[in-house]
DNA sequence: CTCTATCATGAACATGAACTCCGGTTCCGA
DNA sequence: TCGGAACCGGAGTTCATGTTCATGATAGAG
């Protein structure tokens, strides 16, 4: 994800973290939608800078959108550490739910069409998957979650959601509608 | 939604529809990415004739998104006619999901971040919405709906559902776990 | 302090897609 | 059959944005 090598000169470091703060602001604001020029100015350079440091607009979108999900790996993590299965699945649900709410650029990188790739990507730089896997799989072993439940039911409820996130707070009625379908036997 | 005035000369009408038509079809498949030389080459016309008879690309795509509109109205009006209330919200949901499914450009201006209008405008052209309402009314009023369920719920699981539908065809599942929570006391 | 490899800058360029314009064509009523 | 209003075509214009590159600045080792 345009690894920063090593031994980079000071103020190009300095820079770099401008920008990806930057841009991260603006990309979560707006999505996409934002224009180079514009990151550029925010964080008080100018636009070769960018460049110098992002080989196109696309490689800058991918490093904000990797950092996310680094994110949303420890955030797994934590939500993994909780006892009680259905407070962890809780956890990583409504705490992914909430950072996506924040974050338009993520939220358009996962509902776009053209998302062949993003969630294999993920799979290959985190392990955001695998403990999402160990959390809803513990879920249902108590009983919590309905017994053909699995990981990629996850991505469709969270799919769902995010699709709700426009405009009032639907998403977190529409989150309220599919608990109360998905619990399982117990309770 | 660029109404077609009186007494059209012939060679017009005939090109309107052929635009409609080649627009229908490739915006259904594309979506909004579709460009109006294609369109316009697809309808055996020249770009000029697209404008002739629609004032920009936008009011071109509210022509299409609004046919689609009346067809899920007639659908709607369709659905309302069984008398069983749970068959009838079946008809619905699955009918429109099926269309929309169908109908790139139709999703795409629902989930797309700048819709501030699409259901507001549907609610002044169409009774799509009150049909909605009544038939929702009719399933909780027999218990098969939850009693908190109002139409606005439907949008919801509809805008979560064709959130799931690029990839293989997830929103069915989707709709299964949500049902399983919408159902009412009864049965 | 010096020197140079590294970095920053932003006007200029490239690209692509929506839209316009007007000479040529066709329809249709009388 | 004829006149002219309505219509068509598609090359060219306009505009918006991503990207480059020649020039100037600076960090930081020696």
């Amino acid at each position: 994800m345009t690894a920063p090598e090593r031994s980079l000169r000071a103020d190009a470091r300095r820079n770099r973290e401008s920008v990806l703060d930057a841009a991260g602001e603006l990309f979560a604001r707006r999505g996409d939608a934002v224009q180079m020029d514009e990151i550029a100015e925010r964080a008080g350079l100018g636009v070769g800078t960018l460049y110098r440091h992002f080989a196109d607009k696309q490689a800058l979108l991918a490093a904000i959108i990797g950092r996310r999900f680094e994110a949303m790996t420890a955030l797994a993590r934590a939500a993994d550490e909780a006892e009680d299965p259905w407070t962890a699945f809780e956890t990583l649900l409504y705490g992914y739910l909430e950072s996506a709410q924040a974050d338009a650029a993520f939220r358009f990188a996962l509902l776009g069409p053209e998302e062949p790739s993003w969630n294999d990507i993920v799979a290959e730089k985190t392990d955001f998957s695998s403990i999402t896997e160990r959390i809803v799989q513990r879920a249902v072993d108590a009983g919590r979650l309905r017994e053909d439940f699995r990981a990629d039911d996850f991505v469709l409820i969270t799919r769902g959601a995010m699709a709700n996130m426009t405009g009032a707070g639907g998403w977190r009625r529409h989150v309220t509608l599919l608990l109360e379908g998905i619990r399982g036997p117990e309770r």
